[in-house]
RNA sequence: GGUCGGAUGGCCGAGAGGCGAGGCUCAGGACUGCAAAUCCUGCCACACGGGUUCAAAUCCCGUUCCGACCUCCA
């Protein structure tokens, strides 16, 4: 079923209409990764997730999706950190780099199938230059920079709206080189004691747009289906590289998804003191499962205004499907077999309507347990089955290996202590010894254990990835 | 100055002219030894002022407030 009704929200039209492939059954899609240089925070994950859920559902509706995510390995703030670090500039990327797939793998943000790092591009970059300077639109003023001229472009800033001439003019730069305080640097020259490559116009480092030009046409040709990447990106860094990409003649980028931020009182993240909410940190509260759930919960080009309430309250929220699916699971005695519903389809088809997805998915959880009560297995492997199809496609599958807190032996050993503990609980409860039998669960419960009386036996689950710590 | 968004109930969050998405919280009920889980019921909101319409949260005009971008940004 290629031939799927996905609409999508495109920046440069800002309309939503009908996606169609380039190539029919093929997505190629451009995610502006990571610049590498501190630990990643939500508002970085969550562009991940949003776009990670893209590619499931793209996948789901049976495209072979090609999806890649970069990874800026050299710019400004590495080479300051570097320095403030007293660490190589490569060994600040790393570790930040490193941080990133953490954190992605934390929340089960499917790797892309390339990842490439701009350092490893510096050959196709230098062959973009050179195309931009052969046919004019470029030019190296004899410094090491190379710029790229604006004023010759037949368009620009087609994605922002602005015009060139209503733009503050940058007061960084040196505009000694520069024709026109507006061109920007698709390559910086070399200064001391900072990386260099050597090119035809001298020694120097990429500038940020150059890199994504140059990656995606490395892996995706060209002209591709879909670019991404935050909102504060769209301009100058999606400018540039529609300009950089379109002057060498490539029709590049069809469609610009952008997705919003993660704001602290009202404002965006980065603004905002320098916060906490590092996605490691925010792990020492809830599960990754959960973060992500809360990340995707909202549609991606929403502001999604962070609070510890709202995280918890999606924590609360997904637990009560996690335990449905569970209850499901046992009842069924057999995996749940995934599907998508009509309901969660269209949702998703609308642009991704995450939020109308999710009330189906409540609407299923209910039919399902009522399904429970009523001893309809049939009906119940119906409505599980859609629960799990959605979760799946959420990346939220609590079934997913990758969500495995435990292994294997050390589950087994702790199922069989508490089995061992609630037999005596239920010996307990048969002599009507409530003190004890309530005390027994007490203490479970004081371990992040939730007990659940069922019909065929009580039975327990881990309700937290960690003891009970109440903050915030 | 230019460009672009936003304002929805106690809270989070959809929707985009006519049946009040969904979740969380709270209250009541069923079930339970008591709970938990689950189900049922209740809680009738769309920044403000005008206008259009049989009908406006939704369209139009105006206002207020909040935020983003304008060469570091997810």
């Amino acid at each position: 079923m290629s031939t799927s009704d996905l609409h999508l929200y495109n920046t440069a039209d800002r309309t939503v209409s009908k996606f169609t492939p380039l190539v029919p059954g093929k997505v190629g899609i451009y995610l502006c990764g990571a610049t590498v240089q501190a630990p990643p925070h939500i508002g970085h994950i969550r562009s991940g997730v949003n776009f990670d859920i893209l590619r499931r559902w793209l996948a789901a509706s049976g495209y072979d999706v090609t999806f890649i995510r970069n990874v800026t390995d050299i710019d400004d703030k590495i080479l300051h950190k570097a320095v403030h670090e007293e660490i190589p500039w490569w060994a600040v990327a790393m570790k930040y780099e490193r941080a990133f797939s953490d954190a992605y793998a934390a929340l089960n943000v499917l790797p892309p199938t390339y990842e490439p790092r701009a350092t490893g591009h510096i050959s196709q970059m230098i062959q973009l230059m050179q195309i931009l300077i052969d046919n004019g639109s470029a030019y190296a003023p004899g410094n090491g920079d190379v710029y790229l001229n604006v004023r010759s472009l037949k368009e620009y800033l087609t994605l922002s709206g602005q015009k060139l001439d209503d733009l503050q003019p940058a007061e960084d730069a040196d505009l000694t080189f520069k024709k026109d305080p507006r061109d920007f640097a698709l390559w910086k020259g070399a200064k001391p004691g900072d990386p260099s490559w050597p090119t035809p116009w001298g020694d120097g480092r990429p500038g940020w747009h150059l890199e994504c030009s140059a990656m995606a046409h490395t892996y995706l040709g060209e002209s591709f289906d879909i670019h991404g990447g935050g909102l504060d990106l769209v301009f100058p860094h999606h400018e540039n590289e529609i300009a950089q990409s379109t002057a060498a003649g490539w029709g590049f980028s069809k469609i610009w998804m952008h997705n919003a931020w993660v704001t602290t009182s009202g404002e965006k993240m980065s603004k905002s003191l320098g916060n906490s909410l590092q996605v490691q940190e925010l792990l020492k509260k809830v599960r990754g499962i959960e973060l992500r759930w809360y990340l995707g919960s909202a549609h991606y080009r929403s502001m999604l205004e962070f609070s510890f309430e709202a995280l918890e309250e999606a924590s609360v929220n997904f637990r009560r499907i996690e335990g449905f699916l569970n209850r499901a699971s046992e009842i069924l005695g057999g995996e749940i077999i995934p599907s998508i519903s009509a309901e969660f389809s269209i949702a998703m088809n609308d642009d991704l309507a995450v939020p109308a997805g999710l009330a189906s998915i409540s609407e299923e959880v209910k039919l399902g347990n009522t399904a429970i009560s009523a001893n309809d297995d049939k009906a119940l492997a119906v409505h599980a089955g859609r629960v799990r199809g959605a979760l799946q496609i959420l990346g939220c599958d609590p079934f997913d290996p990758v969500f495995a807190s435990t292994s294997g032996a050390s589950t087994e050993i702790i199922d069989g202590l508490i089995s061992l503990a609630l037999e005596q609980r239920e010996a307990a409860r048969a002599r009507k010894d409530f003190s004890t039998s309530d005390s027994i669960r007490d203490h479970i419960a004081g371990l992040g254990i939730t007990l659940e009386d069922t019909p065929s036996g009580p039975r327990w689950s881990i309700s937290t990835a960690l003891p009970k710590e109440k903050g915030n």
